[in-house]
DNA sequence: AGCAAATTTCGTAGCGCTGCGATGCAAGCC
DNA sequence: GGCTTGCATCGCAGCGCTACGAAATTTGCT
């Protein structure tokens, strides 16, 4: 019983490391053992290896490493939108953590959408990450089951409050709408609104015009206006929740919004018609986005911790390495927020 | 010779395709076939099959998947930063039309640093993604040698004009720049200005002032005031720009942005000094982001094609899955850009 | 020098899956 | 009936790499 038809299968690389190994008369493993640990080779041996690698251009493969060591040298961040100062900031901060390690990220987006969660944390999984990185604390039941059935990492962020699956790193979204509400009450605001993108389905926007309303009925004022729209986060809906919240009866003198983007909005249309800021109205937004610092007057909010979320979770996703074991129990880290005040309010 | 201690290897899955075939009695052959080609199985076993999978939960392993059929679906995007909604555009259209294919995006970020592109590239080819898709037609010399030795499907975007490795989706830099200067031009402006931000770093953004500084020679004009900064686009940079142009003697009646935050900054700061736009100065940007159509005024600017480019990108992907031979030729797509005129011009 | 201990190198057995050809079996044809 | 044809299913040999333990080599110590 012998070959008849030799199997001849599509090849993936160019170079693989046993060419390398043969090159620089070693062996495989030690080509293996010097790539991923130099300093376990001798000097010698270490310098020809490398000098083959570059001369043949061997690229390792992570694909046959990945399945070989159990796990690859990926992490997999889901979030609702990458259309988004917040989370592209904290994207952004922690690929800078951990591309250093040699990680990748994978990226995925569920533009709010619970099933297409469900569907990217089984993709996600599929490959295998070090860890997996979401959005809030709040997932559908699949998503749920998934992410407690694996063993890998879970990172929850943005989000504090609720009980996290493994380690939730974020703020108090409730406590910034709160904030939002006394620093306008301590500014002599009384009559005040709260203009919000995508309310439905933004569940940490919601709770920052919960803290608002909650904050308001301790202070005993007049439970503020709540306007939400269903669109994304726009200067244009900024502007329109603004008209439509100075066509209530009942002047109002404050507003707080749910992103920086409404709140500029909310500038251009009292600018167009010609309603001082602060004069008559005092605004704050949310985000401290790049222009808020020198919009026109410069824009009193919120500042999230977005780097620093970002940062955060590189650093807990490299200190759990190799570790196998989970946390005894989930753990959630409160990184705050910041009221920047400027000359809007 | 026997096992003395039989190896215990740290096991990646939970549940595996085997575990899914024995419990559904049949090989696993069948249930890889079935899950790949489910048209191809009998729907009696498909079925039980089905069931089984969702029973035990199996979530199939991409890293093995990859690894045996030498190619993942996974395709990397190396852009210069996510934190721009430019590109942020780009990458949300094209993970909209790879998600339903079950692709997974592997995102990097240069930081407009070649020596990082280069990296970020090695890294890419390491996971054996379906294509790589990076910005721009310049690359340093490793770069390009990595990109040329590779059997993966190479798309280049945001830029026309070079010669590309494999495809170029993109539109003309210098056109835009052109066309801005065109367009102030016929506005009877004669004393112009450019403002760009990362002048040194950003080719495509230099592109378009020399596209502007070309035209202004083409029309007569005297050549227009080219002003830069270190600094990524920012309101903050845009306000510093005008007002350093202001200050240079011979008064300017128009400018064109970089980028449509810089523009935004130019509007800031004439609002500040009480320069009427556009009748002392006419403001032309580059970008149509989100606030250009709401700002005060509304800015005048040039919208390139950063969805339509994520689609094409997507769509010559899938187009390009089977195919084992790159097209005989280099091909580049010009998409184009669209002058979009409001009241700040 | 002689031996134990420490360090460096190697051989091998998979990781979980897919592609290829083979096999079995029912249907179609002369 | 004997033959081909087509279809559904199966068996097996890897894909390229790493973990593990063992072997080979060097080092340290008396």
């Amino acid at each position: 019983m012998e070959k008849l038809t030799p199997r001849r299968r599509r090849r993936m690389q160019r170079v693989t490391m046993a060419e390398v190994a043969q090159a620089a008369a070693v062996s495989p493993s030690t080509v293996s053992l010097y790539l991923r640990k130099p300093g376990q080779v001798s000097p010698a041996i270490g310098a020809r290896i490398a000098e083959v690698v570059e001369a043949l251009g061997y690229v390792p493969s992570f694909v046959a490493g990945g399945l070989a060591a159990a796990g690859s040298r990926a992490v997999s961040v889901i979030v609702p939108t990458i259309q988004n100062d917040f989370f592209a900031g904290t994207i952004a901060a922690l690929q800078a953590m951990l591309e250093p390690a040699g990680f990748q990220l994978l990226l995925g987006n569920t533009d709010y959408n619970p099933s297409r969660e469900e569907r990217l944390v089984r993709t996600a999984l599929s490959w295998a990450p070090a860890a997996i990185v979401l959005v809030g604390l709040e997932h559908g039941r699949g998503t749920k089951r998934l992410l407690l059935g694996t063993p890998t990492p879970v990172f929850e962020i943005w989000e504090c409050g609720g009980s996290p699956i493994d380690t939730a790193v974020g703020f108090h979204h409730r406590e910034v709408g709160a904030t939002a509400l006394r620093h306008l009450a301590e500014r002599g605001r009384r009559r005040l609104a709260f203009l919000g993108a995508r309310m439905e389905e933004d569940r940490r926007a919601r709770q920052r015009a919960d803290g608002f309303t909650g904050a308001a009925a301790a202070a005993g004022l007049t439970p503020p206006l709540i306007l939400g729209t269903r669109e994304r986060a726009s200067t244009e809906a900024g502007g329109r929740l603004l008209a439509e919240a100075l066509a209530v009866p009942g002047r109002i003198d404050g507003i707080a919004c749910s992103n920086d983007l409404m709140a500029l909005g909310a500038l251009f249309e009292c600018q167009r018609r010609g309603i001082n800021v602060p004069g008559a109205l005092a605004v704050v937004g949310f985000g401290d986005l790049g222009f808020s610092a020198s919009c026109v007057p410069p824009l009193t909010t919120i500042r999230p911790p977005s780097e620093a979320i970002g940062r955060e979770v590189g650093r807990l996703i490299q200190e759990r390495l190799g570790v196998a074991e989970p946390p005894d129990r989930p753990g959630t880290i409160d990184l705050g927020f910041k009221l920047v005040q400027r000359r809007s309010s």
